[in-house]
DNA sequence: TTACAAACCAAGCGCTTGCTTGGTAATGTT
DNA sequence: AACATTACCAAGCAAGCGCTTGGTTTGTAA
């Protein structure tokens, strides 16, 4: 399935919303604004200002601020959470999942999701602990994908490290690449940077 | 020379102020309340009531709230790179130095300044510009002995990966640590951490 | 004892924050 | 055409923020 698919059909579900979309929009922005200056330091009105509206008329899309942070985040979870499941899928061996999984989560932190991501990773000590809890929940299901083909290969004898270990330094080390990566400069690409992730772990 | 040792010479230059002072009181306070809270959470009131003085008082040690965040991440720096240089003379191979580098850069990021360095990853957007360039210049001379020793351990044929992004993946994963790895609670020790990260990296 | 600076308090100022309110325009729906 | 619902505006409130001010206590040294 194209990722585009996956989209339409999560759209179709409401379980994301459509990028064209008035939510959408400002979803969006505050993805952008989150990301750029934190979620303390951006105010309601950088919020209504990035989509042409005024402060007070947000408090319509959204019971309150930290609701607009949640939203990111669980949006950005689903959609990814589908687009590695998808990418997984496509492939056969162990190694060839790793390396889709890799590949994919590299594409999310600095694609069209990026700046979302970064909300994802920089921005959780924001919400509030409830919030925290229902978010955890779906990344969950999200980790069960990278645990399940490292536990693989370990078995197989690929991978000499603990599974879990393994998936936490990968964690680290792929979202960290957000403050570094930049693919439209030249030089690395993505598919570049797989590779010496992949050569990193001694599984090319 | 001891660890120790390395803190009293830096505090005698005053690079650092003493842990039992009235500043470094104040500063160990602030990394937590800034680890835990978040910087902008976090307010002049809260970090005078951890000190136990009043909030106006603050200011008289202080001339603004980012200058307290500013000192907090310039003396972690100092000090991490003292002892990181330490333990990097210390060991005779490229792969031992290594070793040590990882080894120091776990216990700096888990140890005693945990929460300082927690800080300096996370609450980095929180400095002004001109204070970004100031920490990022300290920084750099902190970097430069770890692109040495991989650039060093590339010629000698026992890294295929790129130092310069190793050394990225490798920052993003040991920082990354400091979000799950709880060596109090048993299993892993650090030590044992290492050997994880070494033999992921195909070097044990 | 006197002199003086460093450390601190009590009070509060000016501003920004998230959010509310009462009302108006736009957009369907029948 | 009539109504109902959604989307929005203009204005502002209460609370919390970083920081200032004028004055008092504490420590140190001659």
């Amino acid at each position: 399935m194209s990722q585009d698919k996956i989209l339409q059909s999560l759209i179709a579900d409401n379980l994301v919303s459509a990028p064209d979309s008035a939510r959408g929009r400002l979803l969006r922005e505050a993805a952008r604004l989150f990301r750029d200056k934190g979620y303390e330091r951006t105010t309601v009105r950088d919020l209504a200002a990035a989509v042409g509206i005024q402060s007070g008329s947000l408090f319509h899309h959204f019971r309150t601020k930290e609701e607009i942070l949640k939203a990111v985040m669980v949006e950005t979870i689903r959609l990814n959470t589908a687009v590695m499941q998808a990418a997984m899928e496509a492939a056969d061996s162990n190694r060839d999942k790793l390396r889709a999984l890799i590949s994919a989560e590299l594409e999310s932190i600095n694609g069209q999701t990026g700046e979302a991501m970064a909300v994802l990773v920089f921005e959780w000590r924001s919400l509030s602990e409830a919030s925290q809890v229902e978010v955890l929940k779906l990344r969950d299901i999200y980790e069960a994908l990278w645990l399940d083909v490292l536990t693989a290969l370990k078995d197989e004898g690929a991978l000499v490290a603990d599974p879990f270990v393994v998936r936490r330094m990968l964690t680290g080390a792929l979202s960290w690449t957000v403050t570094w990566y930049r693919p439209e400069r030249g030089g690395l690409t993505r598919e570049g940077l797989t590779d010496q992730v992949v050569a990193m772990l001694g599984l090319s």
